[in-house]
DNA sequence: TTGTAAGCGTTATCAA
DNA sequence: TTGATAACGCTTACAA
């Protein structure tokens, strides 16, 4: 800890005192702007570098009315994220472009939607955060209205489908999920089922409407569709479900890798060997799935790119300029071991390791 | 947005002239403390419930000298986190007794200790925290004696190996593991191995140590111990080398559930079947482990609780007591069908459905 | 019981 | 190019 021989904190007055000039020339030459000469600059910095001292960053939140930290609130209950990759991943993108501004993330894991409004409006009122990241969009979001009037700067992942003031950052998952029900199709497929997520979620919606125009563009029907909440358990109970329809599916298309996995088990314990009997596609491509036996099928995003340009995003709002929305290259299906041929029903043979990058 | 008239933001000073007193008054009734007549402590709790006013965080960390925020580090890499259930409820636990202490966590994930000392370094020198907690103890960690120099009030979860002047919160993580080896030695089971993360890591110690010790109790010998580092490919090729040996394992314990599960792949890959010819056993029981097939039998720690209680302690700690080390509920083993009877070696039936708290 | 004024450590505004 | 001086919004001695 940095401190004078009287025990206080060193101050940017101590550094003055050193350099031999006033507080404001400190702040000046640190801040590198114009009206300070070389030499006193020179001065100033090695004073600085001597007493060891980097401006607080609480005095300069103050004094600039920044917090020069950037928040993000999750909703969601720790047991849904446990094996959930996406915001460790995130995180991590946001933390990369965050260290090198100088700034911070402050995190807030809440349960409920309702806590989650109030911890906007915390957040806002303290002026903890100058801005925030909006994840996991829901249909007719709150969030987009309550974060527009409390002015606070903002940016979502993915476009919102109400009005919103606030710039996106979109990552196209629906083309993975695409690419992968095509996939099936041609391993002549007719009878491919969805599993998807609570449809409260936008990313839920396209994942499942992909699914849908897909089959319907090669004249299948979308009548195998359940809704699943994330978890293993839920994921298990709808393949269960799905597996007692007739037709049976032959195929399942999951909203997650955790789903997919737990859809993998049931399909065992049916005595139904995957893929022979049953292809298996998860989605968010944890690195778990290329070990598994078989390995898993999934649908790959990339959560720390996400992380890094929706920062990027962020600052730019923050800093006053007006970032158009933002269009990052889109989730690509990863075909593994766990997808094959239609069972009965022969097809031109193909290998399934193969990565579509479309 | 909570603006005046005049369009600035709503200040104590506002409160103070539509109640008809000093700012100083208002600071004392909101912060309820003696010296302040009931009337009139009313009369400024209503003005500044009209205005909606909260004091603002940034002042006061200025004034007070304090962040009323903690700061978590994380140091790993991002692909490693991805499937680790630990850090999500651990923080979700954390924010529990933050949001009730009207205090924010600041989270910082870096990718190297080098990187990680410079951020404990500059989170301390902006005083952008009050105190950290301090995860994932290594074999002399160098953390322990930085933080007390920086005199950054600090919890550890767990005990170092190195003096420490930070109080400590324990969660006894080798119970949970000897259970489990003493349940595979009670089913006949010899040749039981072990795949740990890199020992560097005092937990990935702990619970080497748990199953050389249970080992040697039996009288058998633990010969039959790989590192690997956490990740699915890591434990999928420690699994392979192990299973070369000779004689072969039929029971492999590891370090934690995403190894242990690329494990079951591995083995099934060898025409192995789990439990009939090997028998697995995780650690940390992800959700996802009841839902496999087989179920997988793990060892359940609580990072809830963990996170509740390191924040309790350090709360205590910023507040200058001087808590004690406090030691959780041990974890317990969880035994589900990927354990059995050791093959061609009869013992008493038993059902593996047992769910041992001890 | 209440008001005044001095910090907290910066940055920003003006004279000099 | 420099140095006072006033914000920033709150807490807290100290007077009244």
């Amino acid at each position: 800890m940095n401190r004078t021989a009287k025990g206080s904190r060193v101050t940017i007055a101590d550094v003055a005192r050193r350099a031999g000039v006033s507080a404001g020339a400190v702040s000046f030459a640190l801040n590198d702007r114009p009206g300070v000469a070389e030499p006193t600059r020179r001065r100033i910095l090695d004073a600085a570098a001597e007493l060891n001292w980097t401006p607080n960053a609480r005095a300069k939140s103050l004094s600039q009315s920044k917090a020069f930290a950037l928040g993000l609130v999750i909703a969601r209950r720790p047991e849904l994220l446990g094996a959930d990759p996406f915001f460790p991943s995130f995180i991590a993108g946001v933390e990369t472009v965050l260290a090198e501004a100088g700034q911070s993330l402050v995190l807030n894991m809440v349960a409920t939607p309702a806590i989650e409004q109030e911890t906007y409006r915390r957040l806002s009122a303290d002026g903890r955060v100058d801005g925030v990241f909006v994840t996991d969009l829901r249909a007719g979001d709150e969030r987009i209205a309550l974060l527009a009037e409390l002015a606070l700067p903002a940016v979502t992942l993915g476009r919102p489908d109400v009005t919103s003031p606030h710039p996106a950052v979109c990552l196209d998952d629906a083309h993975g999920v695409a690419a992968a029900v095509r996939a099936l199709i041609e391993r002549g497929h007719r009878h491919i089922g969805h599993v998807g997520g609570p449809l409260t979620f936008l990313h839920s919606r396209s994942r499942r409407r992909a699914w849908a125009e897909e089959l319907a563009t090669a004249g299948l029907p979308a009548n195998l569709g359940a809704v699943a909440d994330f978890t293993a358990a839920g994921g298990a109970q709808a393949t269960v479900q799905l597996l007692r329809r007739r037709p049976r599916p032959t195929a399942l298309v999951y909203g997650n890798d955790v789903m997919a996995i737990a859809g993998i088990a049931v399909a065992q314990q049916h005595q139904l060997r995957v893929p022979a009997d049953l292809s298996i596609v998860g989605f968010d491509d944890i690195t778990l799935a290329e070990h598994l036996h078989p390995p898993l099928s999934s649908v790959r995003t990339d959560p720390f790119g996400w992380g890094q340009a929706a920062t990027r995003v962020l600052l730019e709002l923050i800093a006053g300029e007006s970032p158009p929305d933002l269009e990052l290259p889109a989730a690509a299906a990863v075909l593994r071991e766990s997808i094959g041929d239609c069972p009965g029903q022969p097809t031109r043979k193909r290998s399934p390791r193969v990565k579509e990058k479309t």
